[in-house]
DNA sequence: CGAGCGGGTGAAAATCATTTCACCTACCTT
DNA sequence: AAGGTAGGTGAAATGATTTTCACCCGCTCG
């Protein structure tokens, strides 16, 4: 087991996993510098000395982006680069609603059946490693040209940390829906955007109601 | 189509593809030259110069290993087994031109990539191979959730072998847009699902329009 | 033939990137 | 209180890399 990394150097860590995820390639040192607000090049050089010396990362001396992030065998999910694979939940039981409600971050109970997603389609700032797929199950956001049956793209998040105005999907007693998504008066609003369906406004500890996240994307077969 | 490389501009595009698979990133000028016998950088320079303007990466200028290869994934190659590679137009005969953002963030332009699909979303018997990425160039579908911007997944058909009723994507006039297909009477119809957009009625050898092939499946990035 | 193109050489200029040096500031711990 | 560790700042040194400049060679083509 590899030696243990600091909350800082986890952000390193994570910045390159990702960076090399995104663009192909390693990071410069000032790119890193750049997103995690070290201004001297120096301050995150050594923090890359600190992460190889723990293993994460095997580094080229004199060499431009002369870094590798070490493969963390773990959850395996196979991936090429530029290609992002999802664990996909379909529904929600009623074993594992108790579950997530009771035991709210806990995570979600995730087929096997991956969804393959382009990265590209989501914004730069997410946590590719925090992103799941869902499909939504009811026409609540038809009005924003979301439907019944639609895989979303989903970073989970408490809903604390969801912005009002958001997009999220929410599990509605037995089901998974998108809603966009306001925090006010000390209650959780969810609008949808078709005439049909109610909104709701309900209290945060409410077990009924249960914010999985951002949502990021969707697609679709169509016919 | 892509300029044809001459015989040693394939060599160094073959070379550089060949590197990143390999590396994780791309190599150097130097290292190209080495491995391919030029001994002047600027030789190898001038010959990435070449290779971007037809098209085969992409640069960005005073950057260490800042080149991009541009995959020739013909159509429907692809990547890894249950992951389609398509490449995506977006728009016609406009030319997407050089951003001059320079984000720290993400410095790196992803015009050119690759449309990322999975397969599971198509139904079990079109072929892979004809398949191809586009954009939905207006709101005409939005009656069906289908948004200008959306990229679709179209497997190219002509306008013969497309069922009634099938929705398909047309270049109308100078953009590309998804209607649902009818032929009748002769004509080629072509009808929105929203009422602000008019249906069109044509002659198959109209040059204004062509049917590029069944819109097969969508997706979006949420706001 | 002379022009243009594909491919090169070599070296010098400009950048960019990594390292190193000297100090600094919180904490936590003995 | 003293010392270590994690995480920094800034600037300067040293390489690495990319660009530019000047010029060369063989080939094809009007």
């Amino acid at each position: 087991m590899r030696e243990r990394l600091t909350e800082r150097q986890n952000q390193v860590y994570e910045f390159l996993r990702d960076y090399v995820r995104r663009q192909g390639k390693p990071p410069t040192i000032k790119e890193v510098g750049a997103s995690l607000g070290i201004r001297s090049t120096n301050g995150v050089h050594k923090m890359l000395v600190v992460l190889e010396k723990k293993g994460y990362i095997t580094r080229t001396p004199n060499e431009a982006r002369g870094l590798e992030v070490v493969d963390d065998l773990g959850l395996g999910a196979e991936e090429a680069p530029g290609v992002l694979m999802l664990k996909l939940t379909e529904g929600v039981g009623r074993r594992a609603r108790r579950m997530t409600s009771e035991t709210a971050d806990h995570p979600l109970p995730r087929s096997r059946r991956p969804l393959v997603v382009d990265p590209a389609l989501l914004p730069d700032d997410v946590d590719l490693d925090d992103c799941l797929g869902v499909v939504a199950d009811d026409d609540g956001m038809n009005g924003a040209g979301l439907r019944k049956g639609d895989r979303v793209v989903v970073e989970e998040r408490h809903w604390r940390d969801v912005p009002n105005g958001a997009t999220v999907a929410v599990i509605f007693y037995d089901r998974i829906v998108v809603r966009r998504f306001e925090f006010a008066n000390g209650r959780l609003h969810f609008r949808a955007a078709d005439r049909t369906y109610a909104d709701e406004a309900v209290r945060p500890d409410d077990p009924e109601f249960f914010v999985i996240g951002r949502a990021l994307a969707m697609m679709r077969a169509l016919t």
